[in-house]
Parts: structure tokens; sequence; C-alpha cells
DNA sequence: TAAGTATGTGAACAACGTTAACATACCAAG
DNA sequence: CTTGGTATGTTAACGTTGTTCACATACTTA
């Protein structure tokens, strides 16, 4: 890529591609993946509408460029959290930094795991950065598990497991499925507690 | 509705709603929710352009239609479940009748939950359809407990827990993104186990 | 039979994704 | 410094989409 050398006007735009993605990602935020056309991209950043061409295959690249950005965030958000303990406490740590990332950006979350992206094939790199979060978690899980915190059993069925629990209370609290929970916190709160020691009686 | 009357052919169409329900359904499955375009659900069906706004408002109502399908015949899959047996047995019957019916209609899952239909404030009847889903499931926690089969806890709450793995786990499947698990199956077994006796130590 | 309403048609509009031909800014080699 | 090549951006155009409007037709009901 010749667009991120060294100064930002020295070219036609500067770094265009990635003033596309900002573009993008705000629309998103804003209004929806819906109203993420490539025009009104383009439009934002005042240029023409052939001009993200130049830089994107299609408008799903662009989207996948949202996307990935989003996991790179979540990355480091759930990295921070690890971070600030082991231990039975960190766990929820990362739990909470989870759902609380996917909370705190509903469109972007959306976005990551919509539809559009289902089928990654097109965009390995979204791929390698997606299978990286899930590769933390594990390590997490691995980790806990010789601390003793986690019982036996295969760590990266373990961390799937984990995730889609965390995964699918943000998306049913997002899609407001959850009405007559008045406190979400006690939600998530109640979630990773099942996960922890289950349904059944102890 | 008058359209549901005694003939289906002494009108115009019949009964044009439904047949574009089950034509946007029928696309939705075979080519995904892009595909589903208003032109080709009425070229479909044999009608203008315009005849399917004397039965939908717009695009998104015709896409809530096709959801609210879906969750009907969600919840029939899972009463059906319900119906072979209570107990332990029973409980993690009506787990894989969820998780089977997510990979079996992977697109329609998708329009249920997707992006489009977060907003549900417009479609009053989706909600109620949908929220129907999630009062079975309660059910069947509320019963299980006084079964024994599960401790105490706030039914409500358990359910939506319970529904979150579910569902997340059905999405991660779908989303390509637990590669790295050979047997699917496995995945939805060690789910479950989890939900049920947690993953730490007993 | 006549009036009224529900249903479907045809043509039109703006917006979109995408492409192709063209124009310009930058970079590297002579 | 010039010259050529490449990366980047523009303009114009095509086909498709969602949606609306005026109009036509089938059915129902009085």
């Amino acid at each position: 890529m010749a667009t991120t050398r060294k100064s930002a006007r020295t070219y036609h735009h500067g770094d265009l591609k990635a003033a596309l993605v900002v573009a993008a990602a705000a629309i998103v935020r804003t209004s929806g993946l819906d109203a993420l056309t490539l025009r009104e991209v383009a439009r934002r950043t005042g240029v023409s509408a052939a001009a993200p061409y130049r830089h994107f295959a299609d408008r799903r690249a662009l989207v996948a460029a949202v996307a990935e950005r989003g996991f790179v965030r979540l990355g480091e958000a759930l990295t921070a959290a690890m971070k600030s303990g082991g231990g039975r406490g960190g766990f929820k740590q990362v739990a909470l930094a989870y759902v609380h990332f996917g909370l705190a950006n509903p469109a972007e979350y959306r976005v990551m795991f919509g539809p559009e992206m289902a089928d990654t094939r097109d965009f390995p790199s979204l791929r390698e950065t997606g299978r990286g979060v899930l590769g933390g978690v594990a390590e997490t899980v691995s980790h806990l598990q010789k601390a003793g915190v986690i019982g036996p059993g295969d760590p990266h069925l373990m961390s799937v497991a984990l995730w889609s629990t965390l995964h699918g209370l943000v998306l049913l609290v997002l899609d407001g499925q959850t009405e007559g929970v008045e406190d979400s916190a006690a939600l998530v709160e109640e979630a990773t507690r099942i996960v922890m020691f289950g349904m059944a009686p102890r």
C-alpha cells in the first residue's frame, strides 16, 4: 500500500482508504448498516462516487473493513480486561468487558457478526482478526483451568461455549428481546454465574 | 383481512399476501436476505412490481412477515420437542431442537434475529410472536425447577441466559466462527453440559 | 343493476452499486 | 530536469431497486 506514506496531504487526498473506513464506521454507528452507502461515504469524504473503488472492490469490502476495525477494538478491550487480574474475578471481568463492548457499540457489533460478513471466505484478513479474538478467549480459559478455577475439558470447546453465551446475550439485549428484565447488569451477572456453576442444583 | 375468504381463485390472485410471504421465504432460504427484493418477489408471484404494496407497507414489512413465519415454525419445533419428554432428557431435547432449527434454516434464522428486525417497534405482531417463544422456554425452565432438575433462581432470568447460549451458539456456527471444532454436535453437547453443570469444577 | 371498495397495473422518480473512459498527481529512472 | 509509468481521482453512464401516483379492473354489497 502506497497510501500510508509520510505526509498526510502529499497525495491526492493523503490517506483516502483510512478516511473512508472512518467515515463508514461513523455512518454505521449513527444511522445503522442500511444507511451505509458507498455514495454517502464518498460524499462525506469529499470525493466522487467512484473514488472508493480504487481502495475497495465493492461495498462488501468496505463493510468488511469496518467489521475488522471492530474486531481489533474488541480485542483491545478484552486484552485490557485480562490484564486487570486473573482468577475468578478476572474471568468475570473479561465477560463483562465483552458484553459491555457489544452494548456500547451496537451497530458496529452487528456488522462484525451480521449476515453480510457470514461468508468470510472473501476476506481472509477479517477471518484472521476474528480468529485472534477467539484465540485470546481460549488462552484465558486454558490459563484458568491450570489455576483450578475452571474444570477439565477441551479448552477450545469450552471457549466457544462461553463465547456463545456472551455473544447471544449481547444480541438478545440489542434486539430488545429481553424485555421484562429490568436490570441488564443482573442479566449479565446471572449468565456468567450459569456459565460458571450451571443451572443444575449443586 | 378479506384476502383469506373462501375460494383460492375467486379474487384477482386469490391470496396474494400469503403467496408473497412464501415466495419471499423461498428467496431468503436459497439466496439470502440480500437477494430478497420486492421486485423479484413480485416477479416470481407473477404480479407487477407495485402489487405487493397493497399488502405490505414497504420492504421491511415483508421481511418482518418472513421473520414472523420463522418464529412460528421455531415455536412449533420447540413445542414438539417439549412433548417428547420431561426431566433432564427433555431439557437437552429442547436445547438440541433449538440449535437444530437454527442450523437447518440458516437464512431464515438470520432474518428472525438480524439487524433489520432489531427495531421491532413497528411490528407488534412480530414482537408478540417472538415473545411467545421465550415464554415457552421460561415455562420449561420453571417446570424443570419444580422437578428439581434445575436449581433455584429467577426463571425468567435463567431462561434468557439459557436462550443466550443457544442463540449465540447457532450464530457462531452459522458464521463459521467455530472452525477447528470438528464435531459441531459435540459442541452443542458441551454447551448444554456447561449450561447445566457450569465450567467450574464440581 | 349500480355504487363502492379492494386489489392489481403501468409509468415514473430518485438513489444506489458498479463500470468504463478519461484526467491528473506523484514517483522513479534517465 | 525531463520523461515515462503508475497510482489515484473524476465524469458520465447503465441497469436495478424501493416507492409513489394515476388509472384500471374485479369483487361485494345494497
